[in-house]
DNA sequence: TACATAATATACCATTTGGTACAGAAATGA
DNA sequence: TCATTTCTGTACCAAATGGTATATTATGTA
């Protein structure tokens, strides 16, 4: 019932985690096959059989960093009762991400938004990325919904506008964490950022 | 009183105008310098004598990048004499110019930011975009300042971290406009964000 | 006119890019 | 055992990268 011919010598999901920061880093034309292939340890010949081309291999890791992301913060969204917290924790555990020194800094979505125009980045790239730039907004989006549902949110507040506005705070989080700024002036943002919540009134 | 050789055949300015859309789009290491040789109508060895190499000739884009936005924006802040307004028609200016079909998406400086852990990156080119991420800061810390001075801002107030939460919206918008965001729904994002002006009392 | 200076165009350089041809090695099924 | 299948390493490919040697052309100065 296994495989036919001689078995791969390496496993698939831990080569695609060390292909990954290196995208992470340095987006789909900085990071070159070349680097990707001797991080994971396998020849090139060997990487192209498992994961087919660069832009079939750069999906896989961002899917996976999706995974990773999800993993990470997606709970504390839901855990907290109250909205406002639930918010606030959940950008301060972004914060902590993109500042965490080992990791790659910011965010790979965000940093290959920035670079999606290139000529050889292909257009599944720059489709995914537009796509993976949506989720946080959608995630705070719904906790916001829920925050209405249980009245910690009055009725006329646009739901849509101020999940958006989040998670464009976001996008400028991880730029500037990429920008060398510390954790802690990331955190006073996030504190500042919070005035925008909608007064009860 | 003029030069002693052979007089250049194009202008140095105009040259940098057609280079600064390319690395505006395309970042340092995505725009090549066949393609901005090509795009200046100047021969490479041209464009070499002229502007030195890529990492010199990038750092004049940049600069050249920093002239062009002080021009367009910078009075707005300014000359409008109620501090939140003026806050807020900045940040509207700049959505429009992010969003504008006959520039390139975004801001120079956010995506270069993105891309600047690259190999092929110069360390002078990360820090000059490092130091420019803080101007948009800066500019607005200052108003706020006046604003403060002049009683429209709670003595209380932390005016930096305010001013670079603002900083870091504007980031955030430029990764949106990259991302296709349509203009209308970034100006509901600054109208969201606006939210976060102290109240007075 | 002649020299020095500097810009020009062609053609080239080494290196790196994404991707592959080929031959050998290791497994399964018959 | 033997053929089939599939992975592995070496060595390579064409194209593009940033940058330049060289020879020529155009200017100002003497």
């Amino acid at each position: 019932m296994s495989a036919r011919g001689r078995p791969r010598e390496f496993d698939l999901d831990d080569a695609l985690d060390r292909a990954l920061p290196l995208f992470w880093r340095d987006g789909y034309e900085g990071a070159s096959v070349n680097e990707i292939a001797e991080a994971m340890g396998v020849s090139k010949p060997s990487l192209y059989a498992a994961f087919g081309d660069k832009e079939a291999l750069y999906l896989r890791a961002l899917a996976r960093y999706g995974e990773l992301q999800r993993a990470r913060h997606a709970d504390i969204l839901d855990t907290e009762p109250d909205a406002r917290r639930a918010v606030e924790t959940f950008l301060l555990s972004v914060v902590d991400a993109h500042t965490d020194p080992a990791l790659p800094g910011g965010c790979m979505v965000v940093s290959g938004t920035s670079t999606c125009d290139g000529r050889a980045v292909p257009e599944s790239v720059k489709q995914a990325l537009c796509e993976a730039l949506k989720v946080g907004g959608t995630a705070i989006g719904k906790r916001l919904e829920r925050a209405r549902r249980e009245g910690q949110l009055a009725k006329g507040v646009d739901v849509t506008a101020l999940a958006t506005y989040f998670n464009t705070l976001l996008a400028g989080l991880s730029i500037q964490a990429k920008g060398q700024a510390c954790r802690e002036v990331l955190r006073g943002v996030v504190g500042a950022a919070m005035g925008a919540w909608p007064t009860q009134r």
